[in-house]
DNA sequence: CAAAAAACTGACTCCCGGGTCAAGTTTTAA
DNA sequence: TTAAAACTTGACCCGGGAGTCAGTTTTTTG
């Protein structure tokens, strides 16, 4: 691929993401993307063929590091330590790709009409996979034996709101945007509220201190 | 205001819901939600003007419910119930009004564009409230000191993404809707969460247990 | 340095969806 | 009973946005 190409591919897929997220894919008008990306209107197409292809492309920025979110999950031993991992880097996503995050939620929440049947699947196994593995550490005594679905659906909900209601949060928070310690206290208060609402234990037995 | 009026307002205000939060405020064309409530496209427009004004009146419907729902943190002393109470009556609304919740949350989510000023103002003062009760239990040492900012948004989150993620939420726990013992679970692992892992306290400065 | 390939772009088409309207029908009120 | 008010509806208009294209310029390649 030229240099060309690539660059312009680059510019244009930034500029994408930041209108279809701030505007939702239908309200989305290409000439928008054009003019932030500082192209002409005809060249969206060149590169890209069609609206729908530019928005797959988008999506497909975030589902590598989505997919290898679960990479703390997967080796670390011990579950206090893979949950906190697991929390932070899932916050990293929404605060290093704010766009793209919201997209790809606003996708699930449409029910991923435009999502690709493998990318679909690798996300289903992805879950399953930390189902057993919530399950496989109750079973093994080293968390309370609460509900892994539902303790999954809270770590996902509660880390993608700081890209999705990004605007209300700095509402609240009386900000125009957070700093790093805002999420580095997010993650410490959502991972405290994991380990110790479910009394995760460490692999020696004893509890992990969420304090400091 | 006739009956024939406020039978027909009520049939197209229950069809536009489905519809503005399936597709999405663009997306939607106003000859879908006709057709859905059954009536000429002409109609929509004789009772509501235009599709931004019906859009508002969807967003209306949620408003009471969602503004009623600190009533548990206004009148209940005990931190552990109020709490408990609070986060049940936020999935309670997830789960009753799940359509105009998610046109809701996707409107909040664009930054509320379409919001009038003054919900946006009693919606900012709801938070506020809030925030100043967790602060106050905090300092009568009735819970940790933890950040009430990142608790609250973790309380909206969790509860909320039962209506916003519901096709997510469905797939990975492979059902085509959850039934009411699911939501007992979700409120039940929510408030446990919460309550452990804040260590919130009774007013007589014991333990809440979550068991059972 | 040709000539082919890649990149660029203004001007265009075409369709779709929001909104209107005028000519009806039904309901209400006096 | 009647006429005004409320309601109904198919047919229409119009603007805007997705996508196209032909002619041009720039870059690459042998």
């Amino acid at each position: 691929m030229s240099t060309i190409r690539k660059k312009n591919e680059a510019k244009i897929l930034k500029a994408a993401s930041q209108v279809f997220a701030s505007e939702g894919y239908a309200a989305t008008k290409t000439i928008d993307i054009a003019k932030l990306a500082g192209v002409p209107k005809a060249n969206v197409y060149y590169y890209f063929g069609n609206k729908e292809t530019l928005y797959s492309a988008v999506l497909e920025t975030i589902i590598e590091p989505l997919l290898s979110a679960t990479h703390p999950i997967e080796t670390i031993d011990n579950p206090a330590i893979a949950l906190t991992e697991y929390i932070k880097t899932k916050l990293i996503i929404s605060r290093d790709y704010p766009y793209a995050s919201k997209v790809f939620a606003n996708e699930i929440m449409r029910g991923s009409p435009l999502l690709s049947p493998e990318i679909r699947q690798r996300l289903m196994n992805q879950s399953t996979f930390l189902l057993d593995k919530f399950t496989q550490w109750i079973d093994a005594g080293q968390m309370d034996d609460v509900s892994p679905h539902h303790l999954l659906f809270m770590i996902w909900s509660s880390t993608q709101t700081y890209a999705d209601f990004s605007w209300q949060i700095n509402a609240v928070m009386g900000k125009s945007s957070l700093t790093a310690s805002d999420y580095d206290d997010a993650a410490h208060l959502i991972s405290q509220l994991v380990l110790k609402g479910c009394n995760v234990r460490s692999g020696d037995d004893t509890v992990i201190s969420t304090s400091g």
